[in-house]
DNA sequence: TTCAAATTAGGTCACTTGTCCTAATTTGAG
DNA sequence: CTCAAATTAGGACAAGTGACCTAATTTGAA
């Protein structure tokens, strides 16, 4: 007898809303509008409206979890899976181009508040680092695996705020181009480490 | 019998404040009360908030531009002005850490907010952006300069993102020495190029 | 079908917001 | 000093906010 329909439409409205207006900028009155629900009624789903942004984090979380163990048991080489990574500026760009990076754009709002969902947040960073520091493991690079999932991380971060900024494809397709590059170097470095036996 | 110095006590905080709290989140009663005037009284000076928010811009723009002067007039080399760009990430490194670099986070939330200055807070990067070019023209980089100007200002986006996020004071040296050791590189291929041209 | 639990609609509440007004005070040129 | 202009304080105002309540309706297990 649980309605988890309702709920789980004003998550994903939330979410939405959350990152094409931010989550300050976002009322109740907002998400009620676009769920077709009245205000009231939220009470019932959630108390407070930290309570639907610790919602929609957790779904965020859920959904980049299931993408990313998605892209890692397809069967593809390592090298592969972080192209997959590299290349959500392109196949994620409209949105991006409009809101920037929801991970990053989110993490940066509750910094400023001060909230307390700051830290929760801090998780989908954590979530994607941990991920492109195994593939960096699987690369042969154990050794430095996390500052160069670091260094990806942060490219990536760089282009999606840029990206917003100037709204130029053509730069984002330019730094893309560049990380792979990088990546491939990365990868040569290894092979050529694993031959010499020497980091 | 103007008083000005009321007038920029209230932008000087203002700029504070939007940096630290975000622009949304400051209130007139936030400024009012660190400037110690009363709320009513900005009527008079600003008549809008999207006003104040129109001088911060402008006195960041005043503020970066004197900044990259300083800097270009110092009679140092464009390795070491280009240096003196990538440093910002130490320098102010403990603003950083807790509220994000001043000109991306500025953006992205008049982004969010389909705010009217979006456009202005846009000159803020153009700036470092016309400026860097002109350091890699001055490293004998005219043919890509801009690209350059956009990858290193890019990169320092996303490790102040990444710093913001992580709290982690040894990434941000380490992205910094990367940046460093990238910009000798491309001097270096300069060099090379300008040999080749001239043997 | 029955009926208690789940869900919903509509509204109140105290509070904060940006905007704007008026009256008092301060300032400085003549 | 004089007095008009500049500046300030204090508050009014409507609009919007998140939080919360109650009564009506819907749901589905027994």
């Amino acid at each position: 007898m649980v309605n988890r329909a309702t709920r789980e439409a004003i998550v994903s409205v939330a979410d939405d809303l959350f990152y094409r207006k931010g989550f300050e900028h976002t009322s109740f009155a907002d998400i009620a509008a676009l769920v077709k629900i009245s205000r009231g009624n939220f009470y019932h789903h959630f108390k407070t409206k930290d309570d639907i942004l610790e919602a929609v984090i957790q779904k965020r979380l859920t959904d980049r979890h299931t993408m990313l163990e998605r892209w890692e048991v397809e069967g593809r080489t390592a090298m592969e899976r972080i192209c997959s990574f590299i290349d959500i500026l392109i196949s994620n760009g409209d949105k991006i181009k409009l809101y920037g990076c929801p991970i990053g754009t989110l993490t940066s709002e509750l910094a400023k508040l001060n909230h307390a969902a700051r830290e929760d947040a801090g998780r989908l960073f954590m979530l994607f680092r941990a991920w492109l520091r195994r593939q960096f493991v699987a690369l042969g690079r154990e050794a430095d695996a996390d500052a160069l999932a670091m260094h990806l991380l942060s490219r990536s971060q760089g282009a999606a705020t840029l990206f917003n900024a100037f709204q130029d494809q053509d730069f984002v397709q330019r730094e893309v181009d560049y990380m792979k590059d990088w990546l491939r170097a990365v990868a040569a470095e290894s092979f050529k480490a694993a031959g010499d036996q020497q980091p």
